[in-house]
DNA sequence: AAATATTTTCAATAAATTTTGAAAATTCAA
DNA sequence: TTGAATTTTCAAAATTTATTGAAAATATTT
């Protein structure tokens, strides 16, 4: 297999991938387009490798600047803006984490608290089923987060760190 | 709060949190008016609770069943098919988990796989960057892989199993 | 076997999401 | 400050995905 018949592969799949986890098509193909990139590339480029829009690019790199996993780079001397992707995949995945934790999980946790302090008989077995239902969600979920947690704080702790190094 | 509004609630913001994980709104919310419900339910009292077709209600209910997260239970005397969900969110986590990686993880990595044995000088960062990139990927991915068989197998072990009993 | 109840299918429709592209805004250089 | 290059915005169009509902299929009862 060639690259360029390599790289289409990658990228198609990878975006497909992405929308099955909540994730656009396009936002994973111009991230998979910036993970093979050696160097940092213009919206132009983008434009042209992935055949879409102006506009599309634009929106999608900064929802990717907004996730932490794009950044803008300024080359010194061009007019254009460049942009490129992190490339250490467990920085990636942590930072991807973070981001779900804050946006999804935290908020539905929040609101499970809140459903469990629902008034009625505890012994009415619609009551008791809803409360026993979001009290095992929240449970799980809350042991989730403190397990997501160590995974994202791993690499400012020398004792964790060492010991995730193993996974990397 | 009252128990229908705190009902109306965790089925929307269920539904809601089922999209960002590639599952579609209607069949969350079924499956959290199954998680809340004592006892199993009909077609038609799924119909009426959320207010959707009977086609839907059919094809969805179809769908968790083939996660394997839902089934089918026929009452004695009952003409009609009752539906019911798994209940222990432990369960439920590691079905979701394990049906994600057959569909999604194991794919994936079959391809990058095949990726890695592009053909190309090694001295060109094109190439160079796009193998190291798909290499930490498979790498990372095939981590995760085992991890994630950890946690489905746990229960079948007993050791493992105690230990994570400390989760649940 | 016929009548009735229930479930399933799927083409048509509706809704949600994504993409475009051109105008407006911004940035930079002369 | 002007003009050209570049980026951003966003209403309209295109596409994708979800939902309906009625007809067909299946199952159950008499």
């Amino acid at each position: 297999m060639k690259l360029n018949e390599a790289k289409a592969q990658f990228i198609s799949s990878w975006g497909a991938f992405g929308t099955h986890w909540g994730i656009n098509r396009t936002m994973a193909q111009i991230h998979a387009l910036l993970l093979i990139s050696p160097d940092p590339i213009t919206q132009d480029e983008i434009m042209e490798q992935l055949s879409i829009s102006r506009g599309n690019v634009n929106m999608n790199t900064r929802e990717l600047i907004g996730w932490g996993l794009v950044e803008r780079v300024l080359i010194p001397g061009e007019r254009k803006e460049f942009f490129s992707a992190e490339k250490d995949i467990w920085k990636v995945s942590t930072q991807i984490i973070k981001e779900r934790k804050k946006r999804e999980l935290d908020p539905m946790l929040k609101l499970l608290a809140q459903l469990e302090k629902i008034e009625g008989d505890k012994k009415d077995k619609n009551v008791k089923q809803f409360v026993d239902t979001v009290a095992g969600i929240r449970k799980f979920g809350g042991q989730a987060d403190k397990v997501l947690d160590v995974m994202v704080k791993a690499d400012e702790n020398w004792v964790l760190g060492s010991l995730l190094k193993f996974f990397k």
